[in-house]
DNA sequence: TCCTCCTATGCAACGAATTGCATAGGCAAT
DNA sequence: ATTGCCTATGCAATTCGTTGCATAGGAGGA
């Protein structure tokens, strides 16, 4: 279990409370870890209970009271400790492999709308990190270590989001030829 | 949830045990589906009792009776039903992705020894992919649909891994370059 | 004015996943 | 002989994740 270490990373990068935490999960953290605002309010707790984390109220006006949580000493030492442990293999879930090869026992054509929604929400997302690429690392000679670590993390995802698209359009015209299959050798 | 799915399909390409399921989980399909044998367990019960699979218990010499399941027709069905399902979002757990991003409040280079053991990992598998390609597929243009689904599956595992090996190198670039900061234009 | 949405936190209940252990016979090696 | 591993299934306990609901004040639009 790591979300306490993606929730103290996130804390470290900049202290929140547990509302502004869950936001930051729906968007970018989310794209490598994703968390309900329900586990990260319980985590919180247990993480503060445990010194990893410190929390200050904060009075608004015409909002709600908030806490704000920051990273502790105690937080930082188990962070360190886990960077230092070896990985467990990610448990994957690639719901659309098993669709695919599902086609083969109904009808591939079925298939075509929903890896065509794929494409364009993957297409949709390359795009988004693109754009903040050119907004967050304008000039990649010019990077602290923290800002150059989130940058090689960027890359992974755009690199991910180019390969996915390029799959998508093999598994298309896979199912394409599948759907009319074609009469080799024909002028 | 999808584990029923990757069950029928799995049992709809050759019907076998929990326990044989299980194993098959462990190598092919657990490359884009992961399950313990006890959540294969469970979920086979619930699905006998639902009609999806029947079961024949299977007496064996040497070793304990098993029973055998294969697909039923109410399993069919309901996999042609869910593939024609618009897709849930997939859930992420990119725990490397958290490492990186947390190593900027630590020493970068320890992570080092950690993603060049990704790195091992993930070339290793490329490498049984493609082996397992040229032996399953040594003529793509003459592949029944069945097949050609398969395969279409295995590239896209092929292209992930060829891609993650490349961002791993580029990791290890980066992580390199803050441990040992150059001296730019010193000749 | 009423409706709805947003911030901000939390309880309660359920279902899913993980982990540890148990059984039980056969096989192979030491 | 004993140890350990493989097949084959399962119980029990615990943790994790999800969903629905509740509160509560303020903002903005119909």
């Amino acid at each position: 279990m790591a979300l306490e270490h993606a929730i103290l990373v996130s804390l470290l990068e900049q202290p929140g409370s547990g509302y502004e935490l869950a936001r930051r999960f729906d968007r970018s953290i989310g794209r490598f870890w994703t968390a309900t605002h329900q586990q990260i309010y319980r985590v919180l707790r247990r993480m503060e209970a445990d010194g990893w984390v410190a929390a200050e109220e904060v009075a608004q006006d015409g909002r709600p009271d908030k806490k704000v949580y920051s990273a502790a000493g105690a937080g930082r030492a188990a962070l360190a400790g886990w960077l230092r442990e070896p990985v467990e293999p990610e448990s994957v879930r690639h719901e659309l492999a098993v669709k695919i090869r599902a086609a083969a026992f109904d009808d591939p054509a079925a298939l075509v709308s929903e890896v065509e929604r794929h494409r364009e929400s993957h297409a949709a997302l390359l795009a988004r990190y693109l754009h903040g690429e050119q907004r967050d690392f304008p000039d990649p000679t010019a990077l602290d270590a923290r800002q150059a670590l989130q940058h090689v993390v960027l890359r992974g995802g755009i690199e991910y989001e180019r390969m996915t698209l390029a799959w998508l359009d093999d598994v298309l015209a896979t199912l394409h030829r599948l759907s009319t299959p074609s009469t080799p050798g024909s002028p």
